[in-house]
RNA sequence: GGUGGGGUAGCGAAGUGGCUAAACGCGGCGGACUGUAAAUCCGCUCUCUCCGAGUUCGGUGGUUCGAAUCCACUCCCCACCA
């Protein structure tokens, strides 16, 4: 039976560990390293499929949890799926679940079982096991499913994570098990163990036992240093297979996704760039702008002089600075094509560079706009 | 002309003798945000030589140890009645 999602490596960098892919999933093909867009709910915030379309977005999450309590998986097993449901007829991943044990710690109760949780908005209590997010994940079809993990907290002790890790294990190889699409849908293992050399091995060589589609490298981006995110990749990503995909979850900013490519990681997902857009922030190729601040009264320049999404080639930073400022939906949707699409121009960039051997130039180039060698923010 | 109500920081609006430089909301200014409980959240927002001090609650003058709060006069605004 052939696999539903696969991986080809095409390229290695000569310069470091960055490397140039493609990954074939049922709903088509697409070049990594890839940046996707958050839709948690079953849309990504504010944009309809064909702007995602425009920008070149290939692949797009959703989430167990939010889905699962809201339609319920059932309604949207019943309307045809994730895919059909929502009109987007493109890669979908799914995210597990797990890292809504971490974002939602005050309410919940993590036994060996699964996660007791109290549903946050209706107070109702639930129960998610790696059964169950199979079974919701089964009932969303979506083309890469996330294996159920937790997430624990930075910083955990070791010993606190060392059982965590154990128990994440023994959940994965239960997600595997429990699986029952496995000719339609993909299933990535997430490797776990903080900040911890030997635990991410022990974890990594775990799973690499059971035949996932592809690696992910969770708990991180979850407010540690930046130092110790790029140290926990430099020594995981090289425990993992070659001719699989490798996804960092989270993450992010320009600085953490070349920082991360340069490691040798392949996917990323953020909410960041949706998130920052409603709340005034774009991503650009001068440094981040806070498009509420004054200065940008009178600026009838466009946001982003070297980006040609839908918002850069028809508005200027004034009119995004009034809607924003008069809460104005449109500033909101404006912003997020504008931020999605510097993230996926900075990833077909990166492919670029990688093709080319000319990685560390365009990491250089991104540094200086973001003034990241001098410690400023990248987002 | 009469009667009643009211004038508080950019705006709206609490406060009716000390705990009040004055609640709260809006507006303004700045910041945060990384597998989305987020069109959210957090600061600051009278003045200054700003870890201290000064000047405020329509105006003036009083009462009091002490007034945005009480009294007198006065200037505006609103409603109703002539």
């Amino acid at each position: 039976m052939a696999k539903p999602v696969t991986y080809e490596l095409i390229k290695e960098s000569k310069e470091c560990a960055a490397r140039l892919g493609r990954i074939t999933t049922p709903h088509g093909s697409f070049e990594t390293p890839v940046f996707m867009a958050v839709g948690t709910q079953g849309t990504v915030k504010t944009l309809v499929k064909e702007e995602l379309e425009a920008i070149g977005s290939e692949i797009i999450l959703g989430n167990t949890y939010h889905l699962w309590n809201q339609p319920g998986h059932d309604i949207v097993k019943e309307a045809g799926g994730l895919h059909k449901f929502m009109n987007w007829d493109r890669s979908i991943l799914t995210d597990c679940g797990g890292f809504q044990v971490f974002s939602l710690a005050k309410l919940r109760d993590i036994k060996e079982e699964g996660v007791t949780f109290k549903h946050h908005a209706s107070g109702a209590k639930l129960f998610l096991s790696p059964e169950k997010s199979m079974e919701i994940q089964n009932a969303l079809g979506s083309d890469i499913m996330m294996a159920f993990d937790e997430c624990p907290p930075y910083p955990s002790t070791y010993e606190y994570m060392k059982n965590s890790v154990e128990r994440t294990i023994r959940w994965e190889k239960r997600s595997f098990d429990a699986h029952q699409n496995k000719d339609t849908q993909g299933l990535f293992g997430i490797v776990q163990g903080g900040e911890f050399e030997d635990l991410r091995k022990h974890c990594a060589e775990e799973l690499l036992k059971i035949d996932f589609a592809g690696y992910a490298i969770g708990g991180l981006s979850v407010g540690e240093p930046k130092e110790v995110q790029n140290n926990v990749l430099s020594f995981t990503v090289p425990l993992l297979p070659k001719d699989k995909p490798r996804y960092l979850m989270g993450v992010g900013s320009p600085g953490m996704i070349l920082d991360a490519v340069e490691r040798g990681v392949d996917m990323f997902d953020c909410v960041l760039p949706t998130r920052i857009a409603r709340h005034g922030t774009a991503m650009t190729h001068k440094g981040r702008i806070l498009i509420k601040n004054k200065q940008y009264e009178r600026d009838f320049s466009k946001l982003d002089e070297k980006c040609n999404c839908y918002c850069c080639k028809n508005y200027t930073k004034a009119y995004l600075h009034h809607l924003i400022k008069a809460n104005e939906m449109l500033g909101y949707r404006l912003l997020s094509i504008h931020n999605i699409q510097y993230l996926v121009d900075l990833t077909k960039d990166i492919r670029e560079a990688i093709k080319e051997d000319k990685f560390y130039e365009l990491k250089e180039k991104v540094y200086e706009e973001y003034g990241l060698n001098n410690n400023e923010k990248d987002f």
